[in-house]
DNA sequence: GGAGTCACG
DNA sequence: ACGTACGTGACTCCA
């Protein structure tokens, strides 16, 4: 038996398009050197890389549209009217677009009066005919409608590498129809990016519910007569002609008049000569060093101009290597993500045009390494200075003299880009030399060291030298930004202290852990048997879906909620319930139970090492606001708030007998930000007499004069007030926290606003702001950039100005406690305290310390943090301490 | 791998 | 009218 031949389509224009737009934030930084943009070209190749090794394809073709006016236009003069013009940045890209094409060996085809689709439509159904297997490559969904037993749409997602295929059975899962349907939809609703109509007031909920009743618009209209009266049925009798059309609109055309065949167009794998020639010209470095040579070659890299040379280090050269006194680019390679236990594989180190390299660990355990490491005057720019630290100090090194650390400052210049891949992040800086890590070394299962050697060096001295490359480009972009203090004072120093906090690890009691967990096994089993019982039948109860299907459907309770994917089973819809069946309640606490277990219990024993510690990593450069991350474990979500969770506290214990687990936090640090940066002055005066800041809310929005008269329930819906301005209130919000009317969330907050007047002004000047100049900062100038502050969506533009609201006060308080953590480790040293920083969770810091230290800590530690900042309000610590980190709070 | 759920500040 | 609180990570199910 043959095998069928493969066959890859791709739509031109859209993909084109989505890459476009996905680096639509690079435009200016990807530029040939004779100033054609070539962000598109870019984007649209590393799409080609990835779907020519999936498919393999032994045909393959692109199609384009051939301009505005098509058979359709005839149809429907304003179809796709009032699209605005390609930008001039893009349609530049589109003859080089052909050209990479036609290099690749891919056919590029258009064909006049008729689009891309059609193009596309025509071939597929060519190819079903002698069952081929074909893939179409597009950024629109409506392709989907060519699925079929051998043709496999594959949609371009998050810009255009990442791919989501469609079979008939997918479509039919994610959108409700068949795809021979799609038509029929898209007669009903219309499109509006196309610009046809379907029928008045008919959306896709409408559509799909009348599909799934007549199954196609033919029938329907068959059908029509027999509706009972109603607005819908009349608006379908109205528009009966526009649907028709918009359904003929919406059909791919498989019978266009091609002017080639599949005989035509066979996939002839990359024209090495003219593509190398063609990534020159376009100055496509990393494609160009990607390029394989050709057979019958003699090994050498035909773009050696591209490549930095290398040297092996040896016990002979290393005193050669560690000798500039200049900074040098270090890396320490690591494949796994966690550094605390990958191995270790390889290192470089160097200055430009002496690199040196690698592949023994054991190097870094020399004296001269050592020496190097901990020299402080010999400077090291490095990408991601916590894992290099980390790493040094398992081959016993001690990682100074960090001088800049571009995952650092890349971070700093743009939150959005969070990518952790020196080749990507040098990628978006227009630094095409070298590549990423998936490429060289793979992804998930499939990461492993290149077989050869030499990829594995040539890697290493890209990194290095994009490293050194990248150095004064981005600190001048910093300074720029008034962020060189930030940098240099902030996030570099305390890169340090949480690789010392990481190393540190907390202990845990990994048998007390295990005694817990047979408990709540067996309280687990205990209401798994009640709730089989009042179920009348045993199903899986972790199974969303499956719960559901009992509580809504076998035991009829009323639907709440529903989700994407069925009926929503969540603690606040659960809550709604309990009056109908004493399952509920007991559904509530087997799913309580069972998150301790599965996620503190199991969870945290897997992550034990022999040490009888965890090592979690603190991501610096994840979040958008300042905060960090915590991973593998999470150490910033130990429950706390529920008595049964917070038992598992008790196994967090102190490294030896005689020491304890001490904790302070601040107490109402972003309230406290925010009185200080709206300078509000009723707000601050509350701060500084010391008041309950909540009831004090309270007194203010009820009207009361004495805060005796303050009820516990006035004091919880004024607490949560204050959190949601911080969040950037909104009347719906609130009333759906406090569970009581939209109207009178509405008056809490022009209650609220009316005592605390430069609140408000604060909540709309940093939306105004967020307008002007398109980011908001910090006290200490982190900056989000918030593009979605103009967006038409009302949704986008809404979250956007929550965020400008937002980010600034929890953002600053995230500055606060990071200045708090780099003086705590300086004044921990400097008192020479075996007192040892080892957790962060937000606005809380928690130490283990000898008995003997706990009274020094209990003025050093709020003393250092309380004086992180000068605030116009004073910042308030509180402490605590015990055996465990379950009595310390 | 996405969705749902729930743990924290 | 639109439909939401801000910031995270881990686990389970299920396609």
């Amino acid at each position: 038996m043959t095998q069928s031949k493969k066959l890859l389509l791709i739509d031109g224009n859209s993909v084109a398009f989505r890459a476009f737009f996905a680096m639509h934030q690079q435009l200016e930084s990807f530029v040939s050197p004779d100033g054609l943009h070539t962000n598109a070209i870019y984007a649209f190749n590393n799409m080609l890389d990835i779907i020519l090794k999936e498919v393999q394809p032994d045909y393959a073709l692109a199609a384009f549209d051939a301009g505005r006016t098509t058979f359709r236009t005839a149809q429907y003069a304003d179809y796709k009217g009032g699209r605005s013009k390609t930008p001039e940045e893009l349609s530049e890209q589109f003859p080089y677009l052909q050209e990479l094409l036609k290099d690749r060996g891919i056919t590029p085809y258009q064909l006049s009066n008729y689009e891309a689709d059609d193009i596309i439509g025509t071939l597929a159904r060519e190819a079903d005919e002698q069952a081929w297997d074909t893939s179409i490559v597009t950024g629109d969904r409506d392709l989907t409608q060519l699925t079929s037993d051998h043709t496999t749409v594959v949609i371009t997602v998050k810009g255009v590498t990442q791919l989501e295929k469609y079979t008939p059975q997918h479509v039919e899962d994610k959108m409700g129809i068949k795809p021979s349907q799609i038509i029929d939809l898209k007669g009903l609703m219309g499109d509006t990016s196309d610009n046809y109509p379907g029928v008045t007031k008919v959306g896709p909920k409408t559509a799909l519910k009348l599909l799934d009743e007549y199954g196609s618009i033919e029938n329907l209209y068959d059908h029509v007569d027999e509706m009972k009266k109603s607005k819908l049925k009349e608006h379908l009798i109205e528009d009966k002609n526009q649907a028709f059309l918009s359904k003929k609109l919406a059909t791919i055309d498989r019978h266009a008049p091609l002017t080639l065949g599949l005989a035509d167009i066979p996939y002839t794998g990359d024209h090495l000569e003219e593509l190398a020639e063609f990534y020159r010209k376009l100055n496509f470095k990393s494609f160009l060093n990607k390029l394989q040579p050709a057979a019958g070659d003699d090994g050498a890299n035909p773009f050696a101009g591209q490549l930095h040379e290398y040297t092996e280090l040896t016990a002979a050269n290393l005193a050669a290597a560690l000798k500039p006194t200049a900074p040098q680019a270090f890396e320490i390679e690591m494949l796994d993500d966690n550094y605390h236990t990958s191995p270790i594989v390889g290192f470089v180190l160097g200055t430009p045009g002496h690199w040196y390299v690698s592949s023994q660990p054991e190097l870094l355990q020399t004296d001269a390494m050592h020496a190097w490491l901990a020299d402080e005057s010999r400077r090291k720019y490095v990408f991601d200075g916590k894992r290099n630290y980390v790493a040094a100090n398992r081959m016993g090194g001690h990682l100074q003299g960090l001088e800049f650390d571009l995952l650092l400052a890349s971070y700093l210049l743009d939150v959005n880009n969070n990518s952790n891949d020196l080749g990507e992040i040098a990628h978006s800086y227009g630094d095409m030399d070298v590549q990423t890590d998936a490429e060289v070394y793979g992804t998930g299962a499939h990461r492993s060291m290149p077989e050869d050697a030499n990829v594995f060096y040539q890697h290493l001295t890209q990194k290095a030298a994009a490293i050194y490359q990248l150095e004064p480009d981005l600190y001048q972009k910093l300074k720029d930004h008034e962020q060189d203090q930030l940098f240099r004072d902030m996030e570099m120093p305390l890169s340090v202290v949480l690789a010392e906090m990481e190393i540190a690890g907390i202990t845990v009691d990994a048998e007390r852990l295990k005694k817990m967990g047979a408990e709540f096994q067996q309280t687990l089993k205990v209401l798994e048997e009640k709730i089989y019982n009042e179920a009348g039948e045993k199903f899986n109860i972790n199974s969303p879906k499956q719960l559901g299907v009992i509580l809504f459907e076998k035991m009829n309770m009323p639907v709440i909620k529903k989700t994407k994917t069925g009926y929503s089973t969540s603690v606040d819809v659960l809550e709604k319930l309990k009056s109908y069946s004493p399952i509920i309640d007991d559904i509530l606490n087997y799913r309580q139970i069972a998150k301790i277990q599965s996620t503190y219990v199991e969870g945290l024993l897997k992550s034990i090492l022999p040490d009888h510690k965890v090592h979690t990593r603190y991501l610096q450069t994840l979040t958008q606001t300042g905060r960090l991350s915590s991973v593998d474990p999470n150490l910033q979500n130990i429950p706390i708030r529920l008595p049964e969770g917070r038992k598992i506290r008790q196994a967090f214990v102190p490294r030896q007998d005689g020491w304890e687990i001490f904790s302070s936090d601040y107490s109402q640090i972003e309230l406290r930000v925010l009185a200080s940066i709206s300078g509000d002055t009723n707000m601050q005066e509350a701060f500084k007499e010391g008041r309950d800041i909540h009831a004090n809310t309270a007194m203010k929005i009820f009207g009361l004069d004495d805060p005796s008269q303050v009820t516990p329930n006035m004091r919880r819906q004024a607490k949560a007030t204050n959190f949601g301005i911080v969040y950037g209130i909104s009347d719906y919000g609130l009333s759906q926290n406090i569970g009581i009317s939209r109207p009178e969330a509405k008056r809490f907050i022009a209650a609220y606003f009316e005592q605390y007047p430069q609140v408000k002004e604060y909540t709309e000047k940093s939306v105004q702001i967020a307008r002007e100049q398109g980011y908001v900062e910090t006290l200490f100038h982190r900056r989000r950039y918030l593009p979605g502050i103009h967006s038409k969506n009302f949704n986008v533009r809404s979250f956007a100005e929550r965020t400008a609201m937002n980010t600034p006060i929890q953002g600053s308080a995230a500055d606060i406690i990071k200045v708090a953590m780099i003086n705590m480790q300086q004044a921990l040293r400097a008192e020479g305290l075996q007192a040892t920083m080892l957790l962060q969770v937000h606005d809380e810091l928690i130490f283990e310390a000898p008995s003997a230290e706990i009274e020094t800590l209990k003025k050093l530690v709020p003393k250092v943090m309380d004086s992180a900042v000068k605030l116009a309000v004073p910042l308030k610590v509180e402490s605590a301490y015990g055996p465990t980190w379950f009595a310390a709070k």
